[in-house]
RNA sequence: GCGCCCGUAGCUCAACGGAUAGAGCAUCCGCCUUCUAAGCGGAUGGUUACAGGUUCGAGUCCUGUCGGGCGCGCCA
């Protein structure tokens, strides 16, 4: 259950029974202080404010509504409900309701109480999207791993997500690289050489004026090349080009022959190959980050190919389209460039090339017409955000992006250099993801090694890895994606505090508690979540089989105390409220997209359990307590396993 | 010049217009003969850049100033 919408929605009713106009909203929220109960209220002072009334005896009358049974009545799960302060409406939880409603959250393995939406959409998450030729470097990570977060976010309230990979395979860098491959013997075996190649091309493409043209000539000419008859092969071309050299280009361009592209095009393709596999492989779970990307879901800007002349067709139909300095643009009046001069979206260059504005444009109608999508979500720098207002507002007034589908530009900041300067990615000088994971893991394994020496290595190597990549992703993940954020190895590799070792360390605890009670029960405790391995899956399961044997009895009689959690101590109350919070919590990030509101949720978990431990002893408790103690464990573990799951991360069993 | 974002503890950051602005790191003091000390408890640390305004109530909204970042016609 949805714990705020069923307060915020009786609230609103029992404000509107009071005589206050439904237009007014509860504003329910957590309480800001233990002594003001779990949620407060705060709706009710702008509406005395409104209807020129007493808020006290308002918000009063409104308290006596929620203190009768019936649909604006709280009876069934408030033990308090007071009027505080000005007009506060401070609502205490009773024990038994949260009893009862962790027992349904512990019955609930796979969604441990959070409901699914009411109506779900189709949600399009374009996100990681790469420039290929290049490797992955650390400016790729917050797109990759906020966007895979909403990505697991949004499936888990019963969403379907599609994702894609919008990776640059078409734009300028590959006409640099095209061209430059016309003027050298150059045929890359791997992304080292590829890079190689990139990056001769690109001192090329910024020192030579005319290599550059040249360049961008290239990409317009693949763009178009199907209307082009005339081709002769790449072969054919070095063959004449040795003989002729400088006579060669003239004669060509005089006569208008091209090389044939489709030769040109196997170059792309393998071009593609080599790098995509790479950054399949910095997604992969094996070798790198571990987010739900994979080959299905790259769709890049050539994917859109075919359809960019239909989309500047389309805008000229709809009477967008202004020829300005030989450029097709659209001027929407919203928009005004320098000494208020309208601002052009370009659509189309002056040499016929197609820009990325183009490239979105078709993908939008894509998204709608073919994927159906009812909400699309950009996961891109800040720095692009005039761009996505312009791309959503000229696709709306062409009738590509329907009112009802929402497009949204999740924006975050820029990564910035030490120097307090953004990381620069054309000159060099960027940290490769690859060697990012590879630097956390080994600091992750020093520390294993330190804290746990008697570990085998396997184990401790496999510790690494998760404590490693999950902390460099909690990094950024903790973070409110909107601002900028200094990269810097200690900070985004720190294991103390708010990071993922802290809430790995808390989970490993809790099973730590958990497998010594099975063990003197002769009994494993049941596993949650189960659809994520961990790397104890073989002791886990080694343990499975003693639950099926000669302690079926012992197993059976857990069981069945299994459910009953009793309250009685504020540890166990302040723990049991924070669990009831998950659905809520998980609401908001798909709301907001802002996923550093479920890692400050799991910390404040941690932080309840990490009481709850200290305060309430549950292997020396005896009976009932233990029981429920123990349920109190397991329920945590699970909601901290899936709370780390959604945003990407993995639990271990031991570290 | 115009536009967007930002300015909160020494540092890094939180805080749907709500009550006495919170964490982590760093510093200092305690806690391992009791379920993992990657932990827990406590202390220190603030005129929320500045000046006005809106209102029951402002870090949050409005105006201005100062400071920083980014963007603004054929790159993505």
């Amino acid at each position: 259950m949805n714990l705020r919408n069923r307060l915020e929605k009786t609230v609103c009713n029992a404000m509107v029974a009071a005589g206050i106009p439904a237009d007014c909203p509860a504003i329910v929220a957590p309480s800001a202080k233990a002594e003001f109960g779990d949620y407060q209220a705060n709706g009710v002072m702008a509406a005395a404010k409104k209807l020129k009334t007493n808020p006290r005896k308002l918000a009063e009358q409104v308290v006596e509504r929620l203190m009768g049974a019936g649909p604006d009545g709280l009876t069934d799960l408030a033990e308090k409900i007071e009027v505080a302060g000005p007009g506060f409406i401070n609502i205490t939880l009773s024990g038994a309701f949260a009893e009862k409603q962790l027992a349904a959250a512990a019955g609930d393995k796979e969604k441990l109480g959070a409901q699914p939406a009411q109506t779900p959409q189709t949600v399009v998450v374009d996100y990681s999207a790469p420039n290929l030729a290049k490797e992955m470097h650390v400016g790729h990570l917050r797109s990759t791993i906020i966007g895979d977060c909403l990505a697991r976010v949004l499936p888990f309230l019963g969403h379907k997500v599609i994702r894609q990979n919008h990776v640059g395979d078409w734009g300028t860098q590959y006409g640099m690289l095209l061209a430059y491959i016309g003027t050298e013997e150059a045929s890359p075996k791997d992304l080292e050489d590829l890079e190689q190649l990139y990056i001769k091309a690109r001192a090329k493409f910024d020192s030579d004026p005319k290599f550059a043209k040249r360049a961008r000539r290239k990409v317009a000419e693949l763009q178009t090349w199907d209307e082009k008859s005339k081709h002769i092969s790449i072969r054919t071309w070095r063959w004449l080009k040795r003989c002729f050299k400088k006579l060669l280009r003239k004669f060509m361009r005089l006569f208008g022959i091209n090389i044939d592209y489709q030769n040109i095009k196997e170059f792309w393709g393998m071009y593609n190959a080599i790098s995509l596999e790479k950054c399949l492989s910095v997604y992969s779970e094996k070798e790198g980050l571990g987010v739900l990307l994979n080959s299905d879901d790259t769709c890049g800007e050539s994917f859109y190919n075919g359809d960019l002349p239909n989309v500047v067709a389309d805008l000229r139909k709809a009477g967008l389209l202004t020829e300005s300095q030989g450029a097709q643009c659209v001027f929407l009046p919203q928009f005004k460039g320098k000494d208020g001069e309208p601002l052009p979206f370009i659509v189309r260059k002056s040499d016929e090339g197609f820009l990325y504005a183009t490239t979105d444009l078709a993908a939008i109608r894509y998204r709608v017409g073919t994927l159906h999508a009812g909400r699309i979500l950009y996961v891109v720098d800040a720095r692009q955000s005039l761009h996505f207002k312009q791309l959503f507002a000229v696709a709306g007034a062409a009738g590509f992006l329907p009112e009802d589908v929402r497009a949204e530009h999740i924006a975050f900041g820029t990564m910035m250099g030490p120097d307090g300067k953004p990381f620069k990615t054309r000159t060099g000088g960027t940290v490769k993801l690859m060697e990012l994971l590879k630097e956390a893991e080994e600091r992750a394994f020093k520390l294993v090694s330190e804290k746990n020496p008697d570990l085998p290595e396997d184990e401790r190597k496999d510790i690494a890895k998760t404590v490693g990549i999950g902390a460099v992703k909690y990094a950024d993940l903790s973070q409110n994606r909107t601002s900028d954020y200094v990269f810097s190895w200690d900070k985004m590799l720190s294991l103390e505090g708010n990071t993922a070792p802290y809430m790995q360390y808390a989970y490993a605890r809790i099973r730590s508690i958990e497998g010594k009670a099975g063990l003197s029960e002769g009994k494993m405790p049941s596993p949650h979540a189960g659809e994520t391995p961990t790397t104890h899956l073989k002791q886990t399961a080694v343990h499975g089989q003693d639950a099926h044997g000669t302690h079926g009895r012992d197993a059976r009689a857990t069981a069945e105390k299994a459910g009953a959690i009793r309250i009685t101590e504020p540890a166990e109350r302040a723990l049991a409220v924070k669990i009831l919070q998950f659905p809520e919590t998980i609401q908001s990030v798909a709301d907001d997209c802002m996923p550093n509101y479920l890692c400050a949720y799991l910390f404040d978990l941690a932080g309840a359990f990490m009481g709850f431990y200290e305060s309430c002893p549950v292997l020396k408790a005896d009976g009932p307590t233990r029981a429920s103690r123990l349920e109190l464990c397991r329920l945590t573990a699970a909601v901290i396993q899936k709370g780390l799951d959604l945003l990407g991360i993995k639990t271990i069993e031991r570290m």
